[in-house]
DNA sequence: CTATGAACATACCGAATGGTATATTAAACA
DNA sequence: TGTTTAATATACCATTCGGTATGTTCATAG
């Protein structure tokens, strides 16, 4: 009947919702054990602070979240630059209404806390980097493989994509418009041909919109 | 020697920097009324409640900022596509060291306060709505001069310039990288070109870094 | 079977904080 | 000049919240 691990990944689980919803400082541990349904001697049991629960939010949950999101997926496409624009445009038809309005989980933590608190944004900092290099890695195969051009610097790149994808999120978050998201699509999508080696071959197969 | 207007102003000076370096939650009264060398009766005389603070502060102080720092510099060139690309650089090159590590106040309070005070997110809305809107003026005009394509959706382009502008501080704010800032410099410029009818014409006329 | 420690529950505390009640001072106006 | 009112100061309150002290229960080792 007692399963810790099952206990801590339910405060995780709740705590992920209760703060992504309302933001890290505006959630008490309180909200978080009652969205569980336990009490504070279990929360404490296995969090030392509200802190140390932050930091295993972002080393267990978002920097997954994030891969599974945005990097996994690209492996599956020929063409990674192609993938890395259907990726996005995939992410936005499947982001449900309501979670748009909350922007994305790592983003959004990351602006709340990481002017407050060093830990958090050395652990965030390392999600990013993780991010941007992941995506650098399809972008070399681009080049290697004749998809992007020889001459651009990929690190650039990765660094331009990997803030557009969170840039989106957040301008969207407060616009509040989805069709946003098709504007900032076809944005990216017009600066990753621009650097392509063979444009066409960015184009996608399937119908669009 | 009593003067309210001072003090009003002295208040939301003391509070934009007590919110700036530490965000808006975890900015007490206290912190603010103490900055600004008063007390809270003079601040509840002016401000009925902390959140009202806020709202006076966007539309007092951020709206402003915002036209001064990314709109109204960009009249005084001929092209404006090269107004955009150069006022970016521009912003980079100012930015002291201690303010890349804070972000942008704008987009903090957005990331902090949009899902959590409806208020907060339709007065931040206002304020990006205005930035996007101003921005696609100058496209427009730049359109209609002969230096952007004229078959470019000019408020898309609007919505994803306005999105890099925010969201390269709020990556860099997190990687505490200055360098980075160049790198988006570069793929932002890339992508105006790719969109411009005389590409030549954006070409920055001063050395760059 | 029992003892031991970890997992969870309950009650509580001290500090911080937004806000108020009330006093005081200074400017404006009659 | 005297009065009134807005501006500012001071003291205080109620609540919230992170965290702790102290149980209690369950699983597992010996």
């Amino acid at each position: 009947m007692r399963d810790p691990e099952r206990t801590r990944a339910a405060i995780l689980d709740a705590a992920f919702t209760e703060i992504y919803e309302n933001g890290f400082q505006a959630t008490s541990i309180d909200d978080i054990v009652a969205k569980a349904s336990m009490t504070k001697g279990a929360f404490f049991s296995h969090f030392h602070s509200k802190n140390e629960l932050g930091y295993a939010l972002v080393d267990e949950v978002l920097k997954d979240m994030t891969l599974d999101r945005w990097i996994r997926p690209v492996a599956a496409y020929k063409n990674p630059v192609q993938g890395i624009i259907t990726r996005f445009r995939k992410i936005i038809e499947t982001t449900p209404e309501e979670h748009i309005a909350l922007g994305c989980p790592l983003n959004n933590l990351t602006q709340e806390m990481s002017a407050v608190d060093p830990v958090f944004r050395d652990k965030i900092q390392a999600v990013l980097l993780m991010w941007i290099e992941e995506t650098e890695k399809y972008l070399k195969k681009a080049q290697a493989e004749g998809y992007l051009r020889k001459n651009v610097n990929t690190r650039q790149v990765a660094e331009f994509v990997v803030m557009v994808e969170e840039g989106s999120f957040a301008i969207v978050k407060n616009l509040r418009d989805k069709k946003v998201y098709w504007a900032l699509y076809e944005s990216l999508k017009q600066y990753l041909e621009s650097i392509s080696e063979r444009p066409e071959a960015t184009q996608d197969p399937l119908v669009r919109r």
